[in-house]
DNA sequence: GCATTTCATTTGTATATGCAAATATATTTT
DNA sequence: AAAATATATTTGCATATACAAATGAAATGC
């Protein structure tokens, strides 16, 4: 059912809701080519290109908690795709050779996501539209 | 951690998600106050309002799945909030009269959660966001 | 230098939701 | 009218994430 048979279209709580989970369901999607769910995704992304990366640096990328990164990186340890080497109160994270190798399909399939979606509003309205949810997120309290 | 620092604040993945995790608790927060979750809370205004509707209709309305308003309606009904009565293959559900009294609440509820964020954006702004929002969600497959 | 506070990470538990299959009734086809 | 199909709802199980408390280590105060 679209949206606009709803008289509740215009409240932003379950406008927001709706697009995030259509959102993760493109994103899913596009990720189980490499059999990995969007956030494990990205997470190894990062770990790839900044290694060493600690939990709390990965979560405030990603904009997740960091009890939320140990459980993805306990998944991506045991798929050997990254490993965690803990030193006194901090821990780093490096990919291994077989995550490594995952990075040009990983680019890939950010790429491809990004088609998925982005002829649908356009450059400008899409820019705008993140712009003004950063916008939101970030003046909303913590 | 602002998603400023974050290279990640252009991917329309996590910053829907961020939004939509922000909004979830600023509207949980805001209706805690009656102790019902949002989406208890709109489901009961509908119910109060829409005397009768059926579970799949309220899906709709708040583009969430059939299973999804079942588990709400329980727990209303737990909270001798609503009725269910199964006719056939339908079912139509009915705000008690405990579940009635609250209308005046929740729309102060409704009222209150909209001040909580409208001024960050402001009206143009905000209303182009949402209608943005509401186009993207509509082209994505379901 | 011991005690306290701070910081990074992890663990246990909870929430919101969806998907797929099951159920149960209604409608259509033949 | 029996069989096949369609529709509405519910049930079992899974996913993504957060919060609060626990852990363990470092830094600071006295």
């Amino acid at each position: 059912m679209k949206t606009s048979e709803s008289r509740y279209r215009q409240c932003m709580y379950f406008a927001s809701n709706a697009l995030a989970r259509k959102m993760e369901k493109l994103a899913s999607e596009n990720w189980a080519k490499v059999d990995l769910s969007p956030s494990h995704a990205y997470l190894l992304m990062i770990a790839i290109e900044e290694p060493g990366v600690q939990p709390g640096k990965l979560a405030g990328e990603l904009q997740l908690k960091p009890s939320t990164v140990t459980r993805l990186l306990e998944k991506l340890e045991d798929k050997k795709l990254v490993v965690r080497i803990t030193e006194g109160k901090n821990t780093n994270v490096y990919a291994t050779p077989k995550g490594q190798e995952l990075l040009p399909v990983l680019k890939r399939c950010v790429d491809d996501f990004y088609q998925g979606y982005a002829h649908i509003l356009g450059p400008n309205e899409g820019a705008n539209m993140l712009s003004s949810m950063n916008k939101l997120s970030d003046a909303l309290p913590e």
